[in-house]
DNA sequence: TTTGAATAATTGTAATACAAAAAATGGTTT
DNA sequence: AAACCATTTTTTGTATTACAATTATTCAAA
C-alpha cells in the first residue's frame, strides 16, 4: 500500500493544505498585488486609490473579486473605504505587520537583511519570556511532545540534513510559544515560521553548537526553571552570527 | 467661528474616523457574530460551518455580504474555505490574537481578568525592549514629541482627570513603540490601545507615583540610555497592582 | 454669509447565473 | 473482488446587473 504521508498528515491535522494555499483564489492575488503597491510606497499613505470600477478594469476582474480583495486589505489595516469618498490608504502606524500574510507580501520589497534584523529585534524581546513562561505553564502533554521533538533534533544532528533540521527547529520554537498557554504568544509560532519560509533563513552554524543551545533551553523548560530557560534563550538569540537571509 | 475640533483633527490625521468605525457595514456585523461563535468555542475547531446559503438565511443577508464577512474571518486565521468541501474552522494555533479587531471581538467572552493578565504577560516582554530600542533609535522629531507628551502628563497630574490621563498615557506608550523605528513593534501601539478601550483598564494609582514611573522612562529615552529605559519599563510593569479590568 | 435643498460620485448590498473544484457515486474493466 | 474511470453532485469562486445608502459638491435662496 503506497502512502502519501504528507496528505494523510494534513488530514489528521485538520488542515486543508500546509500553508494558506498561497494564491489560488483570484481575490487573494489581487489583494497581494495592491498590498505590495502600498507596502512599497507606490500608493502613498493617505491617498485615495482608484475607484472600484477602475481597479476592476486594471486587474481585469469582476467587482465581486476586487471587493473581496479590498476587504482583505482593510482587515490588515492597509485600507479603509467610505461611500462617495473612496478607498484610502491608511497611515503606516495602523498596518498589521504581525500578520503572517503581510509578512509574505513584504518579500522582495524592503531590504531583506534589514527586515530580518528588525524581526530579530522583536524575537529577542518575546522569545526569552516565552521560554520562561513555558517552563512554568507547559502541560504534561506539551513537555512530552517537547522531549520527542528534541529527540528528533539529536537524531538529525547526527547526520545533518539542512531541510529536516529547519523543520524540526521551527516545530521546537512553535511548541514553546504554544506551551506558554498564553493566547498572545500563540501567533508568534506562525510569524516565525512565515519569516523562515519567505526569507529563507539559514542558521550558519550546523550541528553541535546549535544543538547544545537548544539543549539548554529544553532542559531548563523541562526542569521548570524559568530563569534558566530565559537565560538560555537570550544566549541562543544573542549569538548574532546566525539567522541571516540567504540572499547575497 | 465655531470649531468641531475632533472632526478637523481627524481630517488632519487622514483618518476617516477615530477607530475602525466599529460596525457600520453589514458584513462586519456578520463577521463579528460568527467570530464570537468561534472564539467562544460554540463552533468547534476543525468543524465545517453551514454552507453559504444557509448562513445567508440565518443572518438574513445576501451572499455578497456573507462572503465578505467570511473573507474577513479568513484573513484573521479563523476560517478557511474550499469548493465542494465547505468552510472550516481552523485550529486555534492559527488564530491571529495580535489583531486589534480580534481583541475587540473577545469582549465579554473569556474572563476579562485572565485575558488582561495574559496580555500583561506579553507586555512585560515587549515593552521594556521597545523602550530600550526607542532610547537608541528615536529620531529628533520623536524625542521632541515625547517631551511634549510628557509635559501634558505633568499638567494633567496637577489636577487629575482620569479620561484625559488615559488618553495621554496611551499616546505616550504608542509613541515609544513608533520610536523603535522597527516595523514589528508598530502594531503594539494599536494593540495596547484596543486592550485599554475594550477592557476598560484603570491604573489604580493616580498622579504622583505613576507620573514618576513615566518620568524615569522618559528621561532614560531622552538620554539615549537604553539599559535604564528598559529597567524603568520593567519596573513600571512589574508593580503588578495596576491595570486590572474595571468590571468586578 | 449662511443656510438648505438638489445633485452626483462612490461604496454598500442584493439577486442571479454560471464556472471551477473536488468528493461521492456507480458502472466497467482487470 | 479490486482497481480504475467517467459521471454526478455539492459547494465555493467569479461575473454581471441593479439598486440602496452615504456624503461631498454644487447651486440657489434667504
Amino acid at each position: 500500500m503506497r502512502i502519501e504521508s504528507k496528505k494523510v498528515k494534513d488530514i489528521m491535522n485538520n488542515n486543508f493544505s500546509n500553508i494558506s494555499m498561497s494564491s489560488r483564489s483570484l481575490h487573494v492575488q489581487v489583494a497581494r498585488s495592491i498590498a505590495r503597491r502600498i507596502l512599497s510606497g507606490d500608493l502613498e499613505q493617505g491617498s485615495i486609490v482608484p475607484n472600484e470600477m477602475t481597479l476592476c478594469e486594471q486587474f481585469g476582474v469582476s467587482r465581486t473579486a476586487l471587493r473581496e480583495a479590498i476587504k482583505l486589505l482593510t482587515s490588515k489595516g492597509l485600507l479603509t473605504s467610505r461611500p462617495k469618498i473612496g478607498t484610502k490608504v491608511v497611515n503606516r502606524a495602523y498596518w498589521n505587520f504581525l500578520d503572517p500574510q503581510m509578512i509574505e507580501w513584504m518579500d522582495g520589497l524592503s531590504d531583506a537583511k534589514v527586515f530580518c534584523s528588525q524581526f530579530l529585534g522583536l524575537r529577542r524581546a518575546v522569545e526569552p519570556e516565552a521560554c520562561a513562561l513555558a517552563a512554568i505553564h507547559a502541560t504534561a502533554e506539551q513537555r512530552i511532545e517537547l522531549s520527542e521533538i528534541f529527540q528528533k533534533m539529536v537524531q538529525i544532528t547526527e547526520n545533518f540534513d539542512q531541510e529536516a533540521w529547519t523543520e524540526v527547529d521551527l516545530s521546537f520554537h512553535r511548541l514553546i510559544f504554544n506551551s506558554t498557554n498564553n493566547d498572545f504568544y500563540l501567533p508568534f509560532g506562525n510569524i516565525l515560521t512565515t519569516m523562515f519560509k519567505t526569507f529563507i533563513l539559514h542558521s550558519s552554524m550546523h550541528g553541535a553548537v546549535c544543538l547544545n543551545e537548544h539543549r539548554l533551553i529544553y532542559e531548563a523548560i523541562m526542569a521548570g526553571n524559568s530563569a534558566a530557560a530565559k537565560a538560555a534563550s537570550v544566549d541562543h538569540l544573542q549569538s548574532g552570527k546566525h539567522r541571516l537571509p540567504e540572499t547575497e
